[in-house]
Order: C-alpha cells, then sequence, then structure tokens
DNA sequence: TTTGAAAATGAAAGCGATTAAAATGATTGA
DNA sequence: TCAATCATTTTAATCGCTTTCATTTTCAAA
C-alpha cells in the first residue's frame, strides 16, 4: 500500500537542504555549488525521487505536455503524421495527449476542451476539414494551435500541409495526357476543405485539357470505418463508362482497384488510377498504386516543431507551411 | 494577451459562495441546495470556466488520465488496441497519454516513467514482450498496469491476450492438414515471450502430426519500420523448398505474398501463407491472406475496462483474460 | 582584518483545486 | 419557545512543486 510519496520535501530534509535547491538541482539550475549538487543528486538517486509533474505543472504553469487531435489512429495517413509529431516532441521533451475526435464536430469541440482543461502548453489539430465552430473555440485560447495537414480556408491558424490543390491537378492532368477523357473524382463524402480544393484543382485541370466538367463523375463515399468493403465503387465507375479515377483516400484506391482486378478489368490499360495519401498501404497493393507523395511523417514532425517555437514565444518566422509533393508513377497508370 | 484565468476563486466570487460550493456543483456532489447549483453554474457559463485539470489532480490526486505505451502508432496491429482503449477511456472520462516506445527496453522504461511521473491513475501497456527490467521498474510503482496483447511469462500482470500458443497450433495444424510437410515460420527478431509461445505451438504441432522441427525453417526478420521491403523472404522460403508458412506479423505476410506472386508462385496451389495479426491490412491484399482472427479493437477495450476496475479499487474477478481467437481461412490457403 | 559584490541557499508565498471539520441556518417535535 | 437534528455552506489546511525575495556565505581586493 505504501504509495509511491517521495516528494521533494523528503529529498531535501534528506539531504540538509531547503526545497528550494533540489528544485535548483532538479531543473538544471547553475546556481548550486558543484558538491551541494552532488550531494543533492545522489539522495535523489537513493531515494527514487521523481519530480510530480502535476505539482510542477501547477507552480510553473507548464506542463510540457501538447494534445494531439487525431480523426482516427487507426488511419495510416493520420498515424504517420501522428509518429511524426510524437517523435519531436519527445525530442523536446514534451508529453503527448492523444484523443481520437472521428472528425466528428462535437466531439472535436469535446476533446479541444480536454485537453485545453488538461493545461497542454500547445494543441496539433489534424482533421480532414477545420470546422468553423472548432475554429471558434480554438479562438478563444490563447494557448498555440498548429493544423497539420488540415486545411484552414481563411489560413489564419498556423498548419503544414501540401498543396493540395496543385497536387490534384497534378495528378488529373497526368490522367489526361495518358489519354482519359473520362475521369472520375472519388473521396469521402465529408465535406472538407481539404476536398474543396481538390475539386477545384480537378476542374481546373479538366478546363486546362479542354475537358468538361461532370458532376456526375465526382462520387463521395460515406465515411465509415468498417463498411467500406461493402461499397461496390467498379460498378459505379464502370456504368459511367469512366477509364480512369483520381482517389483521394488510399482504402478507397486500393478498394477499386481490388473490385476492378476482381471483374477481370485491366489496371492500368483498361482503366488507370491515381491515390493521394501516400500512406504505408500504397506499397501492399499489387499493382502498386499511382500516387501523389506526400511527407507524412514530415507533416507531423514540422508541425510540432512549430508549436514548440510557439510555445516557447520564440520568433518563428513562417507560420504556413507548405512542404512539396511529388507524383509517385507505380502500376496503376500507364 | 489576457491568458485564460477564470479560476474557481472567480466563479465563487461571482456567485456570492465560496470556493468549496463552486468545486461541489463542479463535481455534481449532491448536498448543494438547488437554486444556489442554477446560481453557480450561471456563473460558471457565464465566466466559461473550465476547471483546471491540474490544480485538481494535485489536490484530488487523480488525474483521470492513463499512460499507454504502443510500439508504434502506424503499426496498425497496435493502433487498432490502442482505438479499443482509447474508446473505452473516453467512455469513463479518463485521458490518454500516448507514446511511442519503438519496442525498445531503454525507451519502454523512460517513457513509462513519464508517465508516472506525470501522475496517471492506470498504465497500458503494449508491446511485443514485456522486458524483465520494465516489469522490474512496473513493480516499483503502485499505479495499476495492466498488459495488453502482451504477453508476460509468469502472468504475474493483469493481462488481456488471446492463447498465441494455441493460435500457432492451429495455423500449424491447417497447413499440415493442407499436406504440406516442410512448413516455415516467419516472425521479426525481437525475442519476445509472445513469439515464444508461437514457436512452441508451432512445434507441438509439428509433433502431433509426426513432422520433424528444423531449426532453419525458422526465419526472424529483423525489424525495421522501414526497410521491410528489402528483405527477399520468398528466395528463402522457396530455396528451402518450403510450401507453406506461418507468419507472424500481416506486414511480413503481405511482403511474402506479393514477393511469391511477383515469381510466378501460384498462391494457394503451390504456397500457402497463414497469418496472424487480423490488422485490417489483411482485407487489402490479393488473394486475400488467411489469418488468425484476432479481437484486436476487444482486446484494448477489454483492457482498459479492466484497467477502470483497478483504478477505481473495484473488485477486479479475472486479471488474466484470454479472448478468443479463430481461423478465417480466406484466399492464401486451399 | 575589513568590506562588498557575487554566489549559494533558504523562507515563504503562491499555483487552483479538493476536502475535512467547523459553522451557520432551517426545521421540527416537545 | 427551545433544543436537537439535518441540510447547507464556509473556513482553512493541503496537495508537491516553482519562484521571488531575503539572507547567508564566500572570497578577492583594499
Amino acid at each position: 500500500m505504501a504509495k509511491q510519496t517521495v516528494t521533494i520535501y523528503d529529498v531535501a530534509r534528506e539531504a540538509g537542504v531547503s526545497m528550494a535547491t533540489v528544485s535548483r538541482v532538479v531543473n538544471g539550475n547553475p546556481n548550486v555549488k558543484p558538491s551541494t549538487r552532488k550531494k543533492v543528486s545522489d539522495v535523489i538517486d537513493r531515494l527514487k525521487y521523481r519530480p510530480n509533474a502535476v505539482a510542477r505543472g501547477l507552480a510553473s504553469k507548464k506542463t510540457t505536455t501538447v494534445g494531439v487531435i487525431i480523426p482516427d489512429v487507426t488511419n495510416l495517413y493520420f498515424s504517420s503524421l501522428a509518429r511524426g509529431i510524437d517523435d519531436i516532441a519527445s525530442m523536446y521533451n514534451y508529453n503527448i495527449i492523444l484523443t481520437n475526435s472521428d472528425g466528428d464536430v462535437e466531439k472535436e469541440k469535446k476533446v479541444l476542451n480536454t485537453v485545453l482543461a488538461q493545461q497542454v502548453d500547445g494543441v496539433i489539430f489534424m482533421g480532414h476539414q477545420l470546422n468553423e465552430e472548432v475554429k471558434e473555440e480554438i479562438s478563444l485560447t490563447d494557448t498555440p494551435v498548429v493544423l497539420a495537414g488540415t486545411v484552414d480556408d481563411e489560413n489564419e491558424l498556423p498548419n503544414i500541409i501540401i498543396d493540395y490543390h496543385q497536387a490534384t491537378i497534378d495528378s488529373t492532368k497526368l490522367l489526361v495526357d495518358n489519354g482519359n477523357n473520362k475521369i472520375a473524382l472519388i473521396g469521402l463524402d465529408i465535406d472538407a476543405e481539404k476536398q474543396q480544393e481538390s475539386t477545384a484543382g480537378y476542374k481546373e485541370a479538366l478546363e486546362d485539357s479542354n475537358l468538361s466538367f461532370d458532376e456526375s463523375l465526382v462520387i463521395k463515399v460515406a465515411p465509415n470505418r468498417n463498411f467500406l468493403e461493402e461499397i461496390d465503387l467498379a460498378s459505379q465507375v464502370l456504368d459511367k463508362g469512366v477509364t480512369a479515377a483520381v482517389v483521394e483516400d488510399d482504402r478507397l484506391a486500393i478498394l477499386l482497384l481490388n473490385q476492378l482486378i476482381e471483374r477481370g478489368v485491366d489496371v492500368p490499360e483498361d482503366f488507370e488510377i491515381i491515390s493521394s495519401n501516400n500512406s504505408p498501404l500504397i506499397d501492399i497493393s499489387r499493382p502498386k498504386i499511382t500516387t501523389v507523395t506526400q511527407p507524412l511523417y514530415d507533416l507531423g514532425a514540422v508541425a510540432m516543431r512549430l508549436l514548440t517555437k510557439l510555445m516557447n514565444e520564440e520568433e518563428a518566422d513562417e507560420l504556413h507551411i507548405t512542404l512539396p509533393h511529388s507524383i509517385s508513377e507505380n502500376g496503376t497508370t500507364k
């Protein structure tokens, strides 16, 4: 039952110094005589003293903790960002409070408030979109918030992204150049800002190529963690005479690919697919899916790095960083 | 600059009551006159008061936070567990401090101590194995720790698992029954307890079938997040005349599958594969890989549920729970 | 020696909540 | 009407640490 209760006071008494001195050595404050430092350190080791981060947080008003809001940890796109975030965070000695939001506005607001209540020093927000209401909640706090892989239409909040608009132009153009004139745009039905950029890019690329935009070729799939498999994407595209698709989500791209192959469609000869998440899933499918390459890990890492600057009130030269993307032509394009 | 600094004291003053009373209404304590409760609630809403979880944690010695140690968030096996953990945690109003350990002993010890310093009310540990040193660290604390999907050889710590030993027996037997007599066992080289169980199960199944155990058919792959693709698994098995493999990791299974197909090997006619993680990756490969089905989400969920009981010092009737597994015969077995 | 600035240490006031214990107020039966 | 009882509310100590400010040491220069 002897709950671990070695406090700074115990160390102080045992070492024959004051709490203040112990605090100084724990925090690496230089104003301590080497001999005292040694004496205190020894006691700390002997007693296995472990500073209480909660008390420290209350006293110093810094918790060295950041809140990370993620739609779903099991989504490889976001978990890849999360990994970048965590690595940089631990490099700077920050801890991470991680919560799934399911991309649901109410839940996003809820978890945001939860992490703020935990007195995090900063927040990294990931989502398909940045909802207006969530943005408002964010504006009510002074805690710095950085968006990772999440577009903010007015570009008010600090964020790390790639140029989704351009990426979709690139993807679409590639398919056009390969001779396709009926190209579908397939994405999750989430009404996200990011998607609007994609759609705009898709339209723009079509127009540039003198192809007309056909609303019916924009296919939205209800986002559901579990039942993706039940959707017959292949029929939807084949029935419309489509010969290629720009897909906004790797899982959807793979779903489509597998369904097409099952029906005997030759990919890429008779149907081309280009995806855009660049999650590790891409490496698994056969043929490997052609994809926009996004520096996922870096998106997270850079976001966290920026956040550390904001938390320390350092000069952050750039609050909006666009990382480069490219297209990796694999087996689903000619 | 006006840092959000509405404290319980502000609310008390504004509502004309004492801090204690505010505290009571915040915590739903019944000993408050309805009219006072209303009055205080109104002030709370008006001031947008949000209780400081850190101060609360210090005063009450409960942080409603649990530490979750995971080898790697981008590993779908573990992130699936994490998702189960988080869902149950938020159901019980616990927050999660999540840290990647990379399955590295030093890092595991480090992050364990970090979360303990954060005064978490409990810890969920996931790993390929439970290292002796880590176990020792765990034994030094009174904070409850539950293992999820992680075997503890002496079965001392509370844990939620499936019967890995039996699962491997089942897998191996299936392959034997299908007529294979040279079966490889492929896994990551991590010297994990879980693996030892697998190996034992593999041996046992072979013996039961009067097949001899051949050390050289046990293939270990260095665990590396990034360069799995560079390993030529197919050669390793084909050169040995193996006709089937029990694989302990989905990514490895898919790697092997894709390599075999590239070489023109007919799966499952000429080579059978059975995997054991049951991560969402399984649904992606073609043919779909036959696998041991593990209730991943439930492993996490049940672990978290058990942890809530331990944290509340409720009666937990069972500290070691084995969830059922089965085998889902898909396209890589006859 | 004496002196005074710099270095090292200590005392004590918070940080924002919880929670006993004490105090106050309301209600009720005799 | 008054004491006893119960329901509310307040007082004040406490949680374990940081941090300011004051005090004591130390030590080179006078």
